[in-house]
DNA sequence: TCAAGTACACTTGTATACAAGTATTATAAT
DNA sequence: ATTATAATACTTGTATACAAGTGTACTTGA
């Protein structure tokens, strides 16, 4: 019923996505932003008709968030699980756990390419800066540490990130977009804590990548902070469209 | 077409599964197994002609062993990946990167409960050896590590196992019926490696744990080797039913 | 007022149909 | 024989239909 005005994932990014593809991304951002509340009970016929979409395309986006731990599919409809505190720690967990291996393996390895490449993101990420970009800055971010963990060459660690990645694609979506309006300064230490990281990479220093690597964390720390205000923004601007 | 005379995944686990469910266990089995090659390309249509069911859990079968990464989903056709020396190296440092992250909980937390319940599936593990019933055996080694890593609420964690859980299942169905024929006395140390497990944890003495864990992968090394032999015989019996 | 049963609404899982796109093969022209 | 074009066979993604099951609400009986 709710035609939705506007989405809150990035459209130019679904230019050639499925409906599916589409649903998943945006039922993402909503449930991660709070704009879904927690506990809520989705219905796979009341989405199709709200996405205006048939149940197919919305059954696909469920199994997906499902496995994303997102949401928990029951016997009748799903439960909205969304991220608490808790989850957030457990991500962090999970993102130290991957990176430091990740990192064991780079210092065995000629990181020549992977430094050249980093750059180069590094590079797009300050012209994002500079445009007031946020969703393509949040794009350069989240590639910048696919990249890194593309870069040894292992499936089931890929596996873990691709797992991960999209709910911290929307994190970091949301946390930008709050912070080019409220605390651009950030930015500049979040660039040089890259620059760290690429460092770290290129002088295979462990403890300069464990440095820089909890500074990075310490800005997911933040950014979650922000997301709660971004949750706080978006729940008082959509709160008229409840049924 | 092929009517496949025998599952290879166990049917009486499969009693209130979905159709989708079925095609997804079956499917996982006869790829990993190597009745279906890798490098094969697997159709929809064919494969809903063969199951006999449409595509609808078809393809939800096939997305689900691509997030496995078991298969790759192409443009046209899904190319079936399996399982190379490569990606048993890559499970084997999954699994030893969640355990021991698991462990270093378990040793901050009350494990008495857990002890209790891992013993109890211990003694499940012994009857369905004395009864040599291999698929029983799987089971309750599977649910036994699964019980250790749900022990301490990690949701991430989990999700991590979830996905890795089906492969593992299938490898140790697979290595576990071969051993009951050929290798029965490997069983007794097997039980053993397990004690020792609990024993750790118990006393949670970290070089217990990192000991008998590394015995147990030894352990799956071999059911490696034995996979490859079970491989063979499956591949000489099956040949003849190729189109 | 409350208990039991019945009808209805809604759920999931599966089958089927169809549109749009892509590879392959066949045909035709040079 | 080779290349260009056209026909066809197969692919994916989506919509729709339907069966079986589950919960809810309403009625009926005491």
């Amino acid at each position: 019923m709710v035609e939705s005005k506007e989405f809150l994932y990035p459209v130019k990014w679904l230019s050639k996505a499925s409906a599916g593809d589409r649903v998943t991304s945006e039922l993402r951002m909503r449930i991660i932003s709070g704009m879904i509340e927690s506990g809520a009970i989705l219905s796979e016929n009341k989405l199709a008709a709200d996405f205006g979409v048939s149940r197919s395309p919305i059954r696909e986006a469920l199994k997906i968030l499902a496995s994303e731990n997102i949401i928990r599919l029951e016997r009748m409809g799903a439960v909205v699980i969304g991220l608490t505190e808790k989850e957030y720690a457990e991500i962090y967990d999970v993102r130290l756990l991957i990176e430091t291996f990740v990192f064991e393996r780079l210092v065995r390895m000629d990181t020549n390419e992977l430094v050249m490449e980093l750059s180069k993101i590094l590079e797009m990420m300050k012209i994002s800066i500079k445009y007031r970009d946020a969703d393509e800055f949040s794009n350069q971010d989240v590639l910048f540490h696919e990249t890194i963990i593309r870069s040894i060459n292992h499936s089931y660690i890929l596996m873990i990130w691709d797992n991960l990645k999209p709910v911290m694609e929307s994190l970091i979506l949301l946390s930008m977009r709050s912070r080019f309006k409220e605390k651009y300064e950030d930015f500049t230490r979040i660039i040089n804590n890259h620059q760290l990281y690429i460092d770290a990479i290129r002088t295979k220093d462990r403890d300069l990548m464990i440095k820089s690597l909890h500074e990075n964390f310490d800005d997911v720390q933040e950014k979650v902070e922000d997301l709660w205000m971004a949750q706080q923004m978006l729940s008082k601007g959509v709160e008229q469209e409840n049924d």
